[in-house]
DNA sequence: CAACTCTGTTGCGTCATGCACAACAAAAAG
DNA sequence: CTTTTTGTTGTGCATGACGCAACAGAGTTG
């Protein structure tokens, strides 16, 4: 599995100017990956002669390029699910006043493909394109529990509440099989819950998860089955449209 | 300006799988950039580590990559231009009933950073993404008649109307800038025209373009004063959101 | 206005590293 | 089963990427 480290340089340099801002200079960037600024500026340089970076006109300094937009548009684009998707993360919003999230297993994370917001003020707001860990998140947990993911091997934790325990988050994600959705309770942003449920194609295969986030003080834990049963309803309608089958237990 | 000849073959790779629907194998890649299949293998381990490439796990063909996706969307979200302008982008729609896009400069060509359909069954779509030619099309006359940008070396013929000669152009550049508006008269693609008008931020900067795009049966040479008035006036509008003050002449 | 600093690019010698070729494994086609 | 195609790995060699240094510009400071 030998890297060509010319190109994971370059690769580095993209992943390192996603942070920054206001951009970076060859110095910087330099500085960062702890190579030369001559590399450092060839590097910058190729990157730029295929549009991946760009360098601000008045400060000189280096930003992501737009190639980098018409490349991960192009693979959005060719994700269908998400077409067939919007319509009910629509529904999903009118039925319980909060933000919807699509999201699919990429990477070893959950990867955030679509969202439609509420229109209460205050809102949870998950930017698409986002990747965020399985084991404390509802729609992570969706994948872990639903799909062929394996528990991620480090289980690192975000708030008081994420559960770091292995044998814990099994056994959670058993019960979230039998129940039919997953939850997160403030295990990744404090003052957050989410529910989340699995979608299916025709297949019978794991496709991905939709879900829904809010403020722990909408989303109670008294109330949290209702909309456990809403995320579960809206996202078995969207697997029939895919052709999935509900096969009787 | 020396290049990483290891960087650009990497990035090559990644302009390469853009246009495969399905997914390329090591042999097919190495065939298309004339390099070596174990350059290719290798290659294609290191986009891999990085998520920029994915194999898909059935055809263990090698698909774009979620990572960019992530970076593509990182940059977007960064442009608040494209905030203000989707309000501005749905009145054009109403006023209209054509498509509506709003672009940016960037490599030397202009990029679709947004879009809202309209409702017409025969209706034109841009990807958002997408680069388009500034020399015939209505977004990119337009960024060259207001903007900094000069005009390309090179002037491609896209249908029998596409204006390939640089004088004519700067004419017809100049002719727009005293008009308010750009055209695009089928210059582009067969049976379309489209209509663009500037945007300037507080500064009175170019900073894009927003315009409609539709069958020329709708958008007639009779009608299309009208419809370069009403793109005009909503441009101007946007640029007075952005801070813009008109200076009289 | 020089002296200084910081930045980015370029030239060059050296050595690492990416390359071509080949061999191999594995799967697909016949 | 043989044959063909595909993808990965090993290796010697030469290319090319690296580090160093020098240089050029742009700001800053005394």
């Amino acid at each position: 599995m030998a890297e060509i480290q010319s190109l994971a340089k370059g690769l580095k340099i993209l992943n390192l100017l996603e942070h920054s801002r206001q951009g970076m200079g060859t110095t910087e960037v330099a500085n960062q990956l702890d190579i030369d600024k001559s590399s450092a500026s060839r590097l910058l340089h190729t990157l730029a002669n295929y549009g991946f970076v760009e360098q601000d006109e008045a400060t000189a300094r280096y930003l992501l390029g737009p190639q980098l937009v018409t490349l991960g548009h192009r693979l959005l684009n060719r994700i269908t699910l998400r077409d067939h998707a919007r319509p009910y993360l629509y529904e999903l919003v009118d039925k319980t006043g909060e933000c919807a999230h699509l999201a699919i297993q990429a990477q070893r994370q959950a990867l955030y493909i679509d969202q439609v917001e509420s229109t209460a003020a205050l809102r949870v707001e998950s930017e698409i394109g986002t990747l965020a860990p399985l084991h404390c998140t509802a729609l992570g947990k969706t994948l872990l529990a639903f799909g062929e993911a394996r528990i991620p091997d480090e289980l690192q934790p975000y708030t008081r509440r994420t559960v770091v325990d292995r044998s814990s988050l099994a056994a959670q994600l058993g019960q979230t099989g039998r129940r039919g959705y997953a939850i997160d309770d403030e295990e990744y942003n404090y003052g957050v819950r989410c529910v989340a449920a699995p979608v299916y194609d025709h297949q019978g295969k794991l496709v991905g998860a939709i879900g829904i986030s809010g403020p722990s003080g909408r989303i109670t834990l008294e109330r949290i089955d209702e909309f456990g049963a809403v995320v579960k309803d809206v996202a078995g309608a969207l697997s029939g449209r895919l052709g999935y089958e509900a096969r009787p237990e």
